[in-house]
DNA sequence: GCGGATCAC
DNA sequence: TATGGTGATCCGC
């Protein structure tokens, strides 16, 4: 056959090429849904795409990582020379105990999510369509769309060349809000405090609902599932377990139309972990994937396997937060977002490439109105300014200046904004906007006066006039009313606690080698290149001093970090092997725990929304 | 404080 | 010919 003889020749290509095509495919792709051969999809894609700046961008951004990946491997061989991995082990172990003892499964958390929403609204409103691929760029595509390889956010030729009988359909974004509410609304009668992430998606905790009823919970999400179906004709999917990152794990497992409960019990859910793909988790994305492929870690079960690598290397992978998801533990709190916790608010527009600087002032301009109307309807004001801006090219930037005052205006907004953009030169873009950060509530209830708060909520946040459909549509569209968030907000999977300053596993450094480290980062230039020309890089590489091993170098200052990372890991490595009984006598660890704690180098951690411990075991 | 990167939806 | 918008977080300066 001719696929055989082609895949004999695969191999002879390099990796990249490899991991391009994966690229190509998409981020949703191995996330959820269906685990068909992606190889002749990929490929499709792949070929289409060649020779666009989108797939020019990818293949950079690819190599980039392929860069990093082989950085990574050698501060790896590095790090595990010499040292005792089963002691190591030993330590980490001990930390995996001291989680375990943290393990609650006493509530019970649904994640329930609607199966290809946006689709499933526009085939009730257009029944034609049924049985059919359809889609509507940038937003949905119908499971037989799906089929081809067809995702959301995929360009409409390619989508065509996987599928060239697809039915694209405008999007009717309101429908799809108003319908959203009204599921909700469902949800929310077996959990009036149900966390609402997205538009589609939510987590509910029915553990007193349950208790009330009588019902156990599969009983209780069936009888959900079927009132939902009753009352919008919609399908909805759902996981029921202790936690939830579990439970999202969960509501993927029968997906479309389906519930799949993991039983609350440690050995169940040890055994549920280990054969999962790590990219299933939350906070794992493409590259945390392939990053973790590269030292052997493909399933979470994997993460024990490699967990002395992964202890020697907390600064890039991030050890708490990847022994917990082993062990299939997180954070089961459920409630919606605070108005407090907004930290930023934006607007932004793509179109066809742009050069003419007065035109794009124009669309700069409207961003910013857009924005002040915004921030004026939701009550915000902000003091940092974030120009951001996309070239043709698809490389992104920021410019952000800070302010010694609270702005809003559409005025203000632009007249930062055009100062940002003029400094840049001659641009040729596809995308502008503006975010702004460092928010003041204008609806929070002023220091001063109690009575004054009062009487606002009641007269503009809570008994508000009347709302028309225009303002449904607006709110919705923008997230953020006072009662009713729709706020794509992390759902805070990992509490971490640190409790646990008294374990260390590899006691990284001593306060003279992260004073040592921070000098020299002070002297490394910042790594971004102007964005429209000019050559980065300095041509040569004056000889420098390792300031650890004394070793005479003659390398650029990138290439001196990376040396002085594995000296660093060394020494610290060779310590926390000498060092007897590591963890004992360390009441004071303040460089090494901090360290510890701030090892999130790249798997990021989804938010802690610290508060209530539920049932804290310790203090 | 700033800018780049990653991620979720 | 051609690949989104909004918001969050983390790291390394």
């Amino acid at each position: 056959m001719q696929a055989d003889s082609i895949r004999l020749q695969e191999p002879v290509q390099s990796q990249e090429t490899e991991s391009l095509v994966r690229r190509l495919a998409g981020p949703s792709s191995g996330k959820a849904g269906l685990a068909n051969d992606q190889s002749e999809i990929n490929r499709i894609i792949a070929e289409v795409s060649k020779g666009s700046k989108f797939y020019e961008n990818e293949k950079r951004r690819d190599k980039e990582l392929t860069e990093r990946i082989n950085k990574i491997l050698n501060i790896r061989d590095e790090v595990v020379k010499g040292v005792d991995i089963s002691k190591i082990e030993a330590n980490v172990d001990r930390l995996l105990a001291e989680f375990e003892s943290q393990r609650d499964l006493t509530q019970i958390i649904v994640h329930v999510d609607m199966d290809a929403f946006y689709a499933s609204v526009e085939l009730l409103n257009n029944p034609e369509l049924k049985g059919k691929p359809f889609g509507a760029i940038l937003s949905t595509a119908s499971y037989e769309a799906r089929k081809y390889g067809v995702r959301s956010g995929m360009a409409g030729f390619v989508a065509k060349k996987l599928c060239p009988d697809l039915i694209l359909i405008p999007e009717h974004f309101t429908t799809y809000m108003e319908t959203s509410d009204q599921v909700m609304s469902i949800f929310k009668r077996y959990d009036p405090n149900m966390l609402i992430a997205g538009c589609d998606e939510g987590y509910l905790n029915i553990t007193l609902h349950c208790e009330e009823h009588s019902v156990s919970a599969a009983d209780c999400v069936q009888e959900m599932r079927r009132i939902v179906f009753e009352e919008t004709k919609l399908t909805v999917s759902a996981g029921i377990a202790p936690n939830k990152m579990l439970a999202k794990i969960c509501s993927d497992r029968n997906k479309p139309n389906g519930q799949f409960q993991l039983i609350p019990d440690r050995k169940t859910i040890l055994a549920f972990m280990r054969e999962l793909s790590v990219r299933k988790v939350f906070g794992i994305g493409r590259v945390n994937e392939r990053l973790l492929e590269s030292i052997g870690i493909k399933t979470c079960g994997d993460i024990f396997t490699h967990r002395a690598t992964i202890a020697l290397m907390d600064k890039q992978f991030g050890l708490h937060y990847l022994l917990k998801t082993y062990l299939g533990i997180s954070s089961n709190e459920v409630r919606p977002p605070q108005r407090e916790e907004r930290k930023s608010i934006g607007s932004e527009r793509t179109f066809s490439p742009l050069d003419d600087g007065e035109v794009l002032l124009q669309k700069l301009e409207h961003i910013a109105s857009e924005l002040e109307t915004d921030m004026a309807r939701n009550g915000w004001a902000g003091k940092t300014i974030t120009l951001k801006y996309k070239l043709d090219t698809y490389q992104v930037f920021t410019r952000a200046k800070s302010l010694d005052r609270y702005v809003s205006s559409k005025e203000d907004l632009f007249s930062i904004g055009r100062k940002l953009f003029l400094a840049e030169g001659h641009l040729k873009l596809r995308l502008i906007g503006l975010r702004v950060t460092k928010l003041k509530d204008l609806r929070a209830p002023s220091p001063a006066g109690i009575k004054k708060f009062f009487e606002a909520t009641t007269s503009s946040a809570h008994t508000r006039r009347k709302l028309d459909p225009e303002d449904i549509h607006k709110a919705r569209h923008d997230y953020d009313n006072a009662e009713d968030l729709h706020i794509d907000a992390m759902p805070g999977f990992y509490e971490h606690e640190e409790t646990m300053h008294d374990i260390e596993v590899g006691d990284i450094g001593n306060d003279d080698e992260v004073g040592a480290l921070e000098l020299v980062q002070d002297k490394v230039k910042s790594k971004p290149r102007p964005p429209v020309s000019a050559p980065s890089r300095s041509l040569s590489s004056p000889a420098q001093v390792c300031p650890i091993c004394r070793q005479i170098l003659k390398v650029d200052n990138r290439d001196l970090n990376t040396h002085i990372d594995l000296c660093l890991s060394r020494s610290a490595v060779r310590e926390a092997s000498n060092t007897s009984g590591g963890a004992g006598a360390t009441e004071n660890s303040t460089s090494s725990s901090t360290l510890m704690t701030r090892g999130w180098s790249f798997l990021m951690t989804p938010k802690d929304t610290s508060s209530r411990p539920k049932k804290r075991k310790r203090k």
